[in-house]
DNA sequence: AGCCAGGCTCTCG
DNA sequence: CGAGAGCATGGC
């Protein structure tokens, strides 16, 4: 069974998918060999879906495979369709934002260079909030290991031609463990009792997927702060990322402000201050430009 | 070998 | 209050 996609143009799948490529695990979610592949989770069934590029950056098609353990009913095939179009933001219009920073000489010729790049999401608001927390502070290569850690002890698993995938586990799930539970994948204690709180709020009423329906940033961000171990910077993250809140930015993240000063300053180190400033010229597109900066620093774009 | 990496909380003074 | 310690793992 393959299914069309269509996104809106233009959009490149093989850019927007390169940083599933890194730090991917095939039995959770990868890119490899122009196929980007993840477990999803509709009505409570997992599918794994496989998508490919057929089309142009202009003219772009994607073809769209789900396999499970069951026969995949049409309403799941269109439920599974549009979660993977969100996940991969493919009805984002680019072109917006290519023009309103124009002006930018740096983004001109990165928007250039990386056009067709859009901004993945997670599935749930969520599994952003989880990854955000396990992102703090360490290094973004041992915070995949971590994550991929966790999927893989505590997610859901669906067999398919004696392979096992994982999605991510559930709120409740996660809610249930211990913080030893959570040390033995390798975090520390604070972070696990971070991951469990939330967790637990996530189970017991608070529903995190809401939040994406605010109109107002600061209000989400000021309501995620009131959560045990959730900073700004976790919040703006799980905004970007959880959200698809593309104007928000962690403007106090270290990568960010090393891409910002690397792009803007000389390489001379900036504050989270400094960097907010110079994002004040992205106003409405300050996550997006966020990515191209990152997204053109790990390619070793010079400019 | 040690230091550092997409932070945050808690504890002192 | 503001500053500083502590945190876990893996990469360099």
């Amino acid at each position: 069974m393959t299914i069309s996609l269509e996104p809106t143009p233009p959009y490149d799948l093989d850019l927007s998918a390169k940083i599933f490529a890194e730090g991917g695990d095939e039995h959770i979610r990868t890119f490899k060999g122009g196929t980007f592949w993840q477990v999803l989770k509709v009505d409570d069934q997992l599918v794994l879906a496989k998508a490919k590029s057929v089309g142009t950056v202009e003219q772009p098609e994607l073809f769209l495979d789900l396999e499970s353990d069951i026969d995949v009913p049409d309403d799941l095939e269109r439920k599974a369709k549009d979660l993977l179009s969100t996940i991969l933001h493919l009805d984002m219009d680019l072109k917006p934002f290519y023009k309103a920073v124009e002006g930018d000489g740096v983004l001109r010729e990165l928007t250039w260079l990386l056009r067709g790049l859009k901004i993945p999401r997670t599935p749930t608001v969520f599994e952003a909030l989880v990854d955000s927390i396990i992102e703090q502070q360490i290094s973004i290569k041992v915070a995949w290991i971590l994550e991929n850690r966790l999927i893989k002890a505590f997610g859901d698993p669906l067999e398919i031609d004696s392979q096992t995938y994982y999605a991510f586990p559930e709120p409740m799930k996660l809610a249930s463990l211990t913080v030893e539970d959570l040390r033995s994948i390798g975090l520390s204690a604070r972070k696990a009792e971070y991951i469990l709180g939330s967790s637990k709020l996530a189970s017991d009423g608070l529903d995190l997927e809401k939040f994406k329906d605010y109109s107002d940033p600061d209000k989400v961000i000021e309501v995620l702060c009131r959560i045990r171990g959730i900073g700004v910077w976790t919040a703006e993250l799980t905004l970007v990322r959880g959200m698809g809140m593309i104007d928000a930015i962690p403007a106090d993240d270290l990568g960010l402000k090393r891409c910002i000063s690397h792009y803007y300053c000389g390489d001379k180190k900036i504050t989270g201050a400094e960097a907010r400033k110079i994002a004040e010229a992205w106003k409405g597109w300050r996550g997006l430009a966020s990515f191209y900066l990152i997204m053109a620093e790990r390619l070793g774009i010079e400019s």
